[in-house]
DNA sequence: GGGAAAACT
């Protein structure tokens, strides 16, 4: 069965006016001076970042830059800049905000001669490409006079004027620096993403630009809802809109609903297409077909693509509130990700792209945003930031989207039986410590009482395995070799104590890489777990705890080990019962134990680090505890 | 006896 497709009016139909309209106004204004017109007819040979001569490069750089069409609006941004503190853009995909802008910014006048600026994206790789290229723009070397900052890798100096980082590291730093007053200005790039950090520092900025009047705001988007982000900073804020350079895409849509989106993905891509193009340079001949994740959706783009298909359906968090579980629920996107995801066939020439749905849908069921992250998760970390930050008061904070106030309840709720806050709300030495870590707040707790269990490395190691992926691999083809593998990792009194083995045998074989593979060990989540690791030995050792394990011979060495995790997940028990099922204490929720847990045993209690919705409720990552030792860490009121 | 996200600190 084919499927068959109804042509729709291309999304950028107004692309060749558009095109030539920008033609004929880069002519007109080569002629004319643009924003320091003379100075960028005729750049200054002396580049005023690092005082050497331009090199070629920047010359051409420069004349490719100046093509781009955020470049059409210089003088506007800069007369914008001036005269606001706070400033919105709307950019769409390729017109040149994320790399432009922050140079037009160090341009300003009022910032000094040596301004520092801050520019935010949602992923390290984007941060860190962003810095490179712009660095190549302005002529001077990457970590010094531009930089970068993302987790596990700092590479600026004291130089630096224009620094990208991830959103959630920028929020780190404001925990040590609530004002953030190294920054003159502050870019926050891709806010239509609206991540957890970003919306928190978008209520955080918001009180940070009341007491530094000097500071600047930019808050780039790739699409509108001008009238949320003006309206949420006073409707003083002026609002600029940057067309994009995007070729055309046609877009089509199936003329029925798809039932197995898989399958009309593979048959889409096998039949609708021409024949693929002839090999390159004696390369293989066909084409190339890229499978993605959401990944494809953000700005990073993957050159070449020419054709999209779209399933019409994402993965993605949802928090219920009742049970108190994120979990991951398949379910339609909205239409901005489906237009995102139909950009990506117009990067780099005319493209097409294939919606497994009807337009009828796309017009009529797809919600025009996705709920804000903020609004599907579980705040306890988040809360724990805040707090922080210098918040006292979560019920007034101007968050642009209001999480549901049991959402907030249920987050001070956690934190005050792990201690972090005191009876008047405020946190205590333990919560100031706790929020330093980039953990789940259990997993802090359990951290920075480790040392008194004598056994902070291997909660250390433990904190930084359930960090990562999943460590056993289990392909498709190897599946009996696979389980054997995993068995000889398994410890008896559960899956914390395998995961203490599986890190313990991978420092033993050198991290060796084909070791891993050998053992059907994800090599990368090792040396992903690894990095965390050391980083919170870093935190642990600047807090003076002491790094100790009990000795291996003592029959009270993973005793010491369990309750040390028992301080923090005493929250996250499950108590056997009668008829062989487990029910959680804190939510009264039936559930088993996930199959591949380690244990030949059901023990009457376990810690259990996950709540699975699948077929049926598991908990995964499960380990053996006393009840003693649950009734000597928790608060009363938690086993009642 | 099972089912897989992305990103961030």
């Amino acid at each position: 069965m084919g499927t068959e497709w109804k042509r729709k009016v291309s999304l950028f139909g107004a692309f060749d006016d558009y095109e030539a309209s920008l033609s004929a106004l880069s002519t007109k204004l080569s002629r004319a001076s643009i924003s320091g017109g003379a100075a960028a007819a005729n750049p200054p040979r002396i580049n005023r970042w690092n005082r050497r001569p331009y090199s070629a490069r920047y010359l051409k750089l420069l004349k490719k830059r100046r093509a781009l069409p955020v470049w059409q609006q210089k003088d506007e941004f800069l007369r914008a800049l001036r005269d606001n503190q706070t400033l919105i853009l709307v950019g769409e995909t390729g017109c040149g905000k994320t790399t432009q802008i922050p140079q037009f910014v160090l341009e300003a006048e009022g910032l000094g001669d040596r301004p520092v600026v801050a520019c935010t994206q949602p992923s390290r790789i984007t941060a860190m490409l962003a810095a490179r290229h712009v660095a190549q723009e302005m002529d001077v070397t990457v970590g010094y006079e531009v930089g970068y900052s993302v987790r596990f890798e700092h590479c600026w100096s004291r130089k630096t004027v224009l620094k990208y980082l991830t959103d959630g590291m920028l929020l780190r730093e404001a925990m040590a620096d609530p004002l953030l007053e190294k920054y003159n200005v502050i870019i926050l790039d891709e806010v239509h993403d609206r991540t957890l950090a970003t919306d928190v520092l978008f209520a955080h900025l918001k009180e940070v630009l009341k007491k530094r009047p000097g500071l600047k705001l930019v808050v780039m988007s790739a699409y509108l809802e001008a009238e949320k982000f003006q309206g949420y900073f006073s409707g003083a804020a002026p609002l600029m809109k940057v067309h994009g350079r995007l070729h055309p895409v046609d877009i089509f849509y199936t003329q029925k609903p798809e039932r197995d989106y898989l399958e009309a993905a593979i048959r889409t891509a096998l039949k609708v297409f021409e024949p693929g193009p002839p090999s390159l340079r004696g390369g293989p001949p066909g084409r190339k077909i890229v499978v993605s994740t959401n990944i494809a959706e953000t700005s990073l783009t993957i050159d070449g693509i020419v054709y999209v298909i779209d399933p019409g359906f994402t993965k993605h968090k949802v928090y219920n509130l009742r049970i108190r579980v994120e979990s991951l629920l398949v379910s339609p996107i909205c239409k901005g990700s489906a237009n995102q995801r139909a950009d990506c066939a117009g990067r780099t020439r005319p493209g097409k792209c294939f919606r497994l749905y009807t337009d009828k849908s796309f017009n009529e069921d797809l919600q025009p945003q996705t709920y804000p992250e903020i609004l599907r998760s579980n705040l306890a970390y988040t809360v724990l930031i805040l707090k922080k930050l210098g918040v006292d008061d979560l019920v007034h904070f101007d968050f642009m989207d209001y999480p549901a106030p049991e959402t907030l309840m249920r987050a001070l709720e956690v934190l005050n039986y792990l201690g972090a806050f005191d009876d008047e709300g405020n946190l205590t030495p333990l919560g100031e410590m706790m929020s330093e870590f980039p953990l789940d707040p259990q997993m802090s707790k359990m951290l920075v009482i480790s040392s008194k269990y004598n056994c902070s490395n291997e909660i250390a190691t433990i904190a930084a395995m359930l960090s990562a992926q999943n460590c056993f691999l289990r392909p498709r083809e190897a599946r009996k070799a696979a389980g054997e593998a995993r068995v000889r990792f398994g410890h008896i009194d559960g899956d914390h104590l395998t995961l203490l083995n599986v890190y313990h045998a991978y420092k033993q074989n050198d991290e060796d890489p084909q070791w891993c593979y050998d053992h059907f060990i994800n090599a990368r989540a090792l040396k992903y777990a690894d990095n965390v690791r050391r980083q919170l030995v870093g935190i642990m050792t600047r807090f003076g705890l002491k790094m100790c394990s009990p000795n291996f011979n003592s029959s009270a060495y993973y005793a010491n080990i369990i309750k040390a995790l028992a301080a923090g997940y005493f929250m996250q028990v499950a108590l056997l019962e009668q008829n062989g099922h487990y029910r959680t204490v804190k939510n009264n929720q039936i559930v088993d134990l996930h199959p591949s847990n380690s244990m030949y045993h059901k023990p009457e209690w376990v810690i259990f680090d996950e709540f699975v919705l699948t077929t049926r409720n598991f908990i995964r990552t499960v380990t053996d505890v006393r009840g003693k030792w649950l009734i000597d860490v928790a608060p009363q009121s938690t086993l009642l």
